[in-house]
RNA sequence: UGGGGAGUGGUCUAAUGGUAGGACAACAGAUUCUGAUUCUGUCAGGUGAGGGUUCAAAUCCUUCCUCCCCAACCA
């Protein structure tokens, strides 16, 4: 586990933890909070996952209580192990610890026997309709359901029918067990629901112990019933999901399978962010459509790709800390993201020179084989030390920082201009040099030899400062820029006859093969965050071998230029 | 023609009958060997709309409008 998430800053409470609170005013679980993540092992989890992880370890935490990890592994044929292993991975690096690991399918035999007492109190019954026909008996929105002609067969033969679903007596799908609720009900969900239905599947962890399998809406409320868990929190979709989770655990009786005050369920609205898809779905269309280059591609909004891409999880937490918890559908807007990650890296990240477009300057009036040690600061905070660089004739600076017909207000480098390199020298441009095309593509300065390591003994200023390499002593390495997935804010809200994948952004991944980084960087390990100095965040992605390093793009640092050149000011 | 939810600056979120606050974004300035950071200031909602109750309404009542979810043997 990376650092630990600990008790968060004081804020308003959100509408959660107001029911919680009020739960221990009136005492209902004797001050006990316990909540669960609940995810399916089905695929990768997202950054909307991590909001519900932040939410649910964060109530345990806050309420001194704990979270369980449960895995909700009821439908054998999507789920796998490895799946199981990505998800525990994920939530440790976010930082946070489960009480205790279970799953669904520990709880397959009590399920089982919990369906048999339902059918002997008259509250569930075999149903030898076909999907079809069961589709059609359900009624849609305005129609009323109809009873299914099974409804009414005796507990005797009901429970018999139901052990010989389980004994393999019938093929799949030939039968399955329902609640008996409300076929007239509004809801749909408690026109008699599926509880259980035939499937000759191999699951992950029971094997081929079993052939029937529960569905969600049964197996969800008793599992958190049988763990005793205090709230379960979900998102909005369930809420209509909410009476049959409560019916299901009223039918307890006589009070045998588990433990009181029963569990409530909370819905809360799940996130959603500008420029990116959230649903393992589309998520797992994009990997297999060859959008992206997998789960973990830097672009995607998974946990994995974020991890790769650079954030930290302090900056995950802090971020789902701030988008806070409600009941209202909303599209957070990713800049809150980019907050979250710069402000946690602009403290913690070493400081590095990297030239991503690299051109050439040749000091003229310094030696070849000339070469200035300097020291320079790892971060405007001292306790980062320094490190040394070298200065010598030929130096790489970026494309970008030199104008040959300056703009209004530049102030970096330009026929004539002087400028400063970081933590060098100040530099003065002399002569530019073109190919036949036109293009820049070496630039001669001359320096000032008496600024080295400060400033003009004269007192003359500059305003600009740009980051440099020394040619001579530069490594050559990959930087993986990341641009949003998507060009509209909202790829679902598409036109009539139009695609969420339309608006893919073409340009959202920029492989710049050739960059020059200063030499230190040829030994920074996958995982590393640097800052590198006026461009952005990055990290060491783990294709770095060595001396060939790869870079992604977190998130550039903010570029008020750019934004005003953008602007046309 | 059903059932369940939700509407507060551009975005997210607070206020629990008593001055509509915070964060992000945006804008301006100061500082700066990162056009970063930091600091300061500004901007911007009268709370979906109408009606009502009240000394007082985002909060209560009422009518209406808009948006989201539900008709898998998925979760």
């Amino acid at each position: 586990m990376s650092e630990p998430a600990t008790t968060p800053e004081p804020r308003a409470l959100n509408f959660i933890e107001d029911i919680i609170e009020a739960d221990r005013v009136t005492e209902k679980h004797q001050g006990r909070v316990l909540t669960r993540f609940p995810p399916e092992p089905n695929g990768y989890l997202h950054i909307g996952h991590a909001k519900s992880i932040c939410l649910n370890f964060g109530l345990g935490i806050r309420y001194g209580g704990a979270t369980n990890l449960r895995f909700d592994d009821t439908n054998p044929t999507k789920e796998e192990q490895e799946y199981v292993d990505s998800i525990k991975a994920d939530v440790e690096w976010l930082g946070f610890a489960w009480k205790a690991e279970f799953y669904a399918s520990d709880y397959f035999q009590t399920l089982y026997d919990f369906a048999e007492h339902l059918i002997q109190i008259g509250k569930a019954y075999v149903c030898d309709l076909s999907e079809e026909q069961i589709r059609e008996y359900r009624g849609n929105f305005f129609k009323p359901g109809q009873d299914s002609p099974y409804r009414n067969r005796d507990a005797a033969e009901n429970l018999d029918l139901f052990r010989r679903m389980r004994a393999g007596e019938f093929p799949d799908g030939a039968r399955v067990l329902r609640a008996k609720i409300d076929m007239q009900s509004g809801n749909m969900n408690l026109r008699d629901p599926l509880m259980y239905r035939i499937r000759r599947a191999h699951h992950h962890r029971t094997g081929d112990a079993w052939l029937i399998y529960p569905l969600y809406d049964y197996a969800h409320g008793v599992s958190d019933a049988i763990e005793g868990i205090t709230h379960s929190i979900c998102t909005l979709e369930f809420e209509d999901h909410r009476p049959l989770y409560d019916w299901f655990l009223a039918q307890d009786t006589e009070e045998k399978f588990f433990q009181r005050p029963l569990p409530r369920q909370i819905e809360f609205a799940r996130l959603n962010l500008t420029y990116t898809v959230m649903s393992k779905r589309r998520l797992l269309l994009l990997v297999q459509e060859g959008h992206v280059q997998g789960w973990d591609d830097p672009r995607m909004s998974t946990i994995s790709a974020l991890r790769r891409r650079g954030f930290t999880p302090a900056s995950l937490r802090n971020f789902a800390e701030r988008v806070g918890v409600a009941k209202r559908d909303s599209l957070t807007d990713v800049a809150l993201l980019e907050h979250a990650i710069r402000e946690d890296l602009e403290k913690t990240a070493p400081r590095r020179m990297a030239v991503l477009r690299p051109l050439k300057v040749v000091i003229t009036n310094m030696a070849e084989g000339e070469t200035h040690w300097l020291e320079l600061a790892n971060h405007p905070d001292p306790v980062f030390g320094t490190r040394k660089v070298a200065l010598t004739r030929e130096l790489w600076i970026e494309a970008e920082d030199f104008m040959d017909v300056p703009a209004k207000k530049w102030f970096r480098l330009a026929p004539g201009a002087e400028v400063r390199l970081k933590g060098a020298c100040l530099i003065r441009c002399e002569d530019v040099i073109k190919d036949t095309n036109g293009q820049v593509i070496e630039l001669r300065c001359a320096w000032d030899p008496a600024s080295l390591g400060g400033d003009a003994p004269d007192g003359r200023k500059v305003k600009g400062t740009l980051h440099w390499v020394s040619a001579a002593h530069a490594v050559e390495g990959e930087v993986r820029l990341y641009d949003r997935l998507f060009t509209a804010e909202d790829p679902m809200d598409v036109a009539e006859g139009g695609d969420w994948r339309d608006t893919l952004n073409p340009h959202s991944l920029d492989v710049l093969a050739e960059a020059k980084l200063e030499a230190g960087l040829a030994e920074a390990q996958p995982g590393e965050r640097f800052q590198f100095e006026r461009l952005g965040y990055f990290c060491t992605d783990q294709d770095t071998k060595p001396g060939a390093p790869v870079f992604n793009r977190t998130v550039a640092l903010k570029d008020s230029w750019a934004r005003a050149e953008g602007l046309g000011k």
